[in-house]
DNA sequence: CCTTAAAATGTAAGCGCTTTCACGGCTAAT
DNA sequence: ATTAGCCGTGAAAGCGCTTACATTTTAAGG
């Protein structure tokens, strides 16, 4: 492999000026200029980034942690991050956090040991104040669907709480007043706000919020199945379920069609996030999009703008997300 | 930050024994090895990953390049090999190929010249040529999904032809004789082998390949959807269908179900991957289990044993997939 | 044609490690 | 006691770049 010497050798010019030229900033004359091109050419010099990032101090790399790596969900999430940064010639080293605390953590100084120019962190078990002096440290940490106010600038948030208002009123639009309610894990922000939203949606229309009908499940298909069973057991009367996302509705579904609910008549059923198998269930699944490969391209872009000076970006922190109305879900034939 | 320098003050030796205290190879005594480390507990010190990778040409870090970061199928991929590698402390970089020959190849340029210390690719566009060339070159190339006879010892695949072979066979035992077939691009060799496993099924039962009920799909949902339109369009009789991947058939379960048909009373559908939402499609889908996840991590262990000298570990480069038998095929009743 | 400043290029000191080689001290064999 | 040989350690030379600073070249102004 040629290096850098051997191209100014053959260019017959200084180390410092093929450096010049490779960083093209610095004014090199036209002449000098395509002497070193040619004699990079003739020797298909690729420069050495290890060395160039030991020299410069900058790894163009930036560190992601997402909770699991397969999930349609994180999937998105990384596709997004990996087209906007690649297109800029940065390169995304991965890992994963299992949604737990101290594995959260070790990922975490996993990606700083490796120099990572930045981390782009969607973490759910480490707290708030590890974070904040986290963010204290030589590398600039940015959180996806976290929003912590003292981070705020480096947060890409969704308004769960617009999220969990739409799909509940949707539900109430369709004449709905008997809703049961699956929640996320309370100490998961997104979950709780999406709650927050039901209720604020359930107020507005002037319905009350029912207690018993209302399940936290774990955010996965069994969650969702359970929640189902528990309501179904306790006998009580409802005509809508809402989840608070589309693994626990996929499993509500399943559960209810194999005890001969016909869906979406004998029950509607709203999910959330939007996931890419929410339009492959039967009935195709009503949810709320969360573009979260959007926010992914976002977050890559606050990075680009930040830590490499990419200027004239324009970032968006919070989105919004919207309802997908689909076949599970319909109005209530009284 | 501290350096190797700043322990070496501290503990009183020289740079080079500190060097060796990290690197744990060399014989230090234990006084001063005891000295180093407490220097090092002291400082709060972490070796410069880039400047360790610079000075033993070692980056640590194994290149993946995928069709794409989304999409089931390389997710799981991606999370056996990342959880292999991130345990034996080497991190990947990924990176993404869209199935096209140039952004292939881009992509793999990008991770040379990152200096990976290996490459593990899921390449569909580009040619056998070009792998062959490839592989001469200084950073060792793995394959994945695809069989390369020169570099077969680089390979982890996958028994394509028996999964295609099971997948008939099952479809077969359950006396079908009608039996439609959706193939991927011939131009990709595990849709190529699917195929040949579907004939091979079909002459070892005595059943005769019938051309008119053979379709080309594009391995998308729309491809499956597409096939059985022509199927039914042209009025052939068919009892099951049998596709080449699981989101053809889910593409032609919807359709199917558009247009009247009671799965799977009226129409046997049988996968092929069994990705996460196979699952949860209704009904669920019989497929043939695609062990991509355990390939992953194979992938990463042969890695690991190849580059980076980890002798004593078993490495398996020939998978074979397992038929699923769910609820979208069931016997033909007569 | 000389002076001067700006532009172009070169020099060399790092960046923070690894690793070869050399050296002194100690043990053990003669 | 002498010498060979091993062990633990240190000195120093890179790894392939970037970059501050020095130097040379060029162009412009008088």
């Amino acid at each position: 492999m040629a290096t850098i010497y051997q191209v100014s050798e053959l260019a017959g010019v200084s180390l410092a000026t093929v450096s010049r030229v490779m960083n093209k900033n610095t004014r090199v004359s036209d002449k000098t200029k395509q002497k070193v091109l040619d004699a990079m050419e003739q020797l298909g010099y690729k420069p050495n980034s290890i060395a160039q990032s030991l020299a410069s101090n900058c790894t163009n790399s930036v560190g992601i942690l997402v909770s699991e790596l397969h999930g349609p969900f994180f999937a998105q999430m990384m596709a997004g991050i990996e087209s906007e940064l690649r297109a800029a010639g940065k390169h995304v080293i991965i890992t994963t956090g299992h949604s737990e605390e101290d594995k959260e953590q070790e990922g975490i100084e996993f990606l700083i040991s490796r120099r990572c120019d930045a981390i782009i962190l969607h973490v759910e078990a480490v707290s708030d104040d590890y974070l904040i002096k986290l963010s204290k440290g030589s590398t600039p940490v940015y959180l996806m669907s976290r929003y912590v106010e003292q981070l705020k600038d480096n947060c890409i948030s969704l308004d769960n709480q617009l999220g969990g208002y739409l799909a509940t009123k949707s539900i109430l639009n369709q004449g709905h007043t008997q809703i049961a309610y699956i929640a996320g894990p309370q100490f998961k922000a997104d979950a709780f706000n999406r709650l927050e939203g039901h209720k604020q949606a359930l107020t507005e229309a002037g319905v009350k919020f029912d207690p018993t009908l209302f399940y936290i499940g774990d955010f996965n298909e069994t969650g969702g199945s359970k929640g189902l069973k528990h309501f179904i057991d306790e006998k009580l009367s409802f005509t809508a379920l809402v989840c608070a996302n589309d693994e626990m509705a996929s499993g509500a579904m399943k559960y209810a069609r194999e005890h001969g609910y016909n869906l979406p008549i004998d029950l509607s059923i709203v999910g959330f996030d939007n996931v890419i198998f929410a339009n492959y269930l039967y009935p195709t699944l009503t949810t709320i999009d969360n573009p979260v490969g959007k926010m992914g391209e976002m977050a890559a872009k606050l990075v680009l703008k930040d830590v490499y000076q990419n200027k004239n970006l324009v970032i968006n922190r919070f989105f919004e997300p919207t309802l997908m109305q689909r076949d599970s879900s319909a109005p209530l034939i009284k």
